[in-house]
DNA sequence: ACCTGAACACCGTTCAAGT
DNA sequence: ACCTGAACACCGTTCAAGT
């Protein structure tokens, strides 16, 4: 016995990890197990296959000990965020199955179906747009790596930390949400 | 004067509309035209750069009118429903300036920055998952074509549209957003 | 069961050259 | 300004054949 299918999970989530989503290619896969890229197609019908093994991967036990909404999204976006261009993989995968997966069944003892879907939709694409500018960003740094001497007149409000804006961002937006379900269906006090 | 940069990007629409977003090659796009594949680089840079056109011209206009956000999703969402994978090019494209578009900016006057990103984020997301679904349900109705004929006791409860059923859905998000809107900054009645 | 080797039908992008 | 022709470095997937 020569790889698994969850060798083959494992070394697309190496390769998504390294080179990004556009660069995890079926032969960087293979390529990774020092295998033909026809050697995959043993373990896996096609490509969108492997990324829905490896976004349930990446979701793995995600909010199986959360006790309120807000919580489980968090652990979810640092699940996806863990990994580059986990939530673009989590997302895809999961939009061929909302109202079936995991996840959502798991959330929506919490919050609800229609609560547990207006959030996971919220923390997929929030997550997504984090990754997109944390990329940009990157990028940015790499074309210009000075550090900008010139400007630093102003010392402390000047330079703020793009990942903690984007940390309270999430929060507020889910603060809206949970705010608007606590309207719908005000906390029970029996 | 052969082409312009207009109709490279309506080209690509037709493209998009005709073949979905995985069929939307540049060849293709070029090939509409009776044109090199070359030929496109004269007028976009890369492809992105086309998509991101395309995304343009599909929510143009959108929520220009809108006098509330429920209205404005509405409208955009919509926009999006209007083209075959209309939604997946207009949030790929989005999440690369989110801060920064043009209807994040109008629905920011009717909703606040952080209504707005979460609104958008949502009705990016719902609509994503629609148009995967709708995709999948015509898929799987080309591989059964025939109607089911046998179960067809159940008379009228039987048979739920599945668009109507995911506008409902859609509706309910929007409203658990909005009502969580409304806590946070309650309708001002001067 | 797991893999190789070779092939098929594609991609996005570049670049010199034409008009 | 707009396009051609040819090339480069890739893709996902299939399939017969090997062990």
């Amino acid at each position: 016995m020569r790889n698994s299918l969850s060798d083959v999970v494992a070394a697309a989530l190496r390769v998504l990890d390294a080179q990004g989503l556009e660069g995890c290619s079926m032969r960087r896969v293979a390529a990774q197990l020092d295998v033909q890229p026809s050697a995959l197609y043993h373990h896996v019908p096609d490509k969108q296959t492997l990324l829905a093994l490896m976004a349930d991967d990446i979701v793995r036990g995600v909010g199986e000990s959360a006790r309120e909404p807000r919580e489980f999204c968090v652990e979810l976006r640092d699940a996806m965020l863990a990994v580059r261009d986990g939530a673009d993989v989590v997302a895809t995968a999961a939009a061929f199955r909302l109202g079936a997966s995991q996840i959502e069944d798991r959330l929506a003892e919490l919050a609800g179906p229609d609560g547990a879907r207006t959030l996971l939709l919220y923390t997929f694409g929030h997550a997504q747009s984090t990754q997109t500018h944390v990329q940009a960003a990157a990028l940015g740094a790499l074309l210009a790596p000075a550090r900008p001497a010139i400007s630093a007149a102003a010392p402390s409000t000047a330079a703020p930390d793009p990942a903690a804006d984007l940390d309270a961002s999430f929060g507020r937006g889910l603060d809206i949400i949970l705010a608007g379900l606590a309207a719908f269906a005000p906390t029970r006090r029996d």
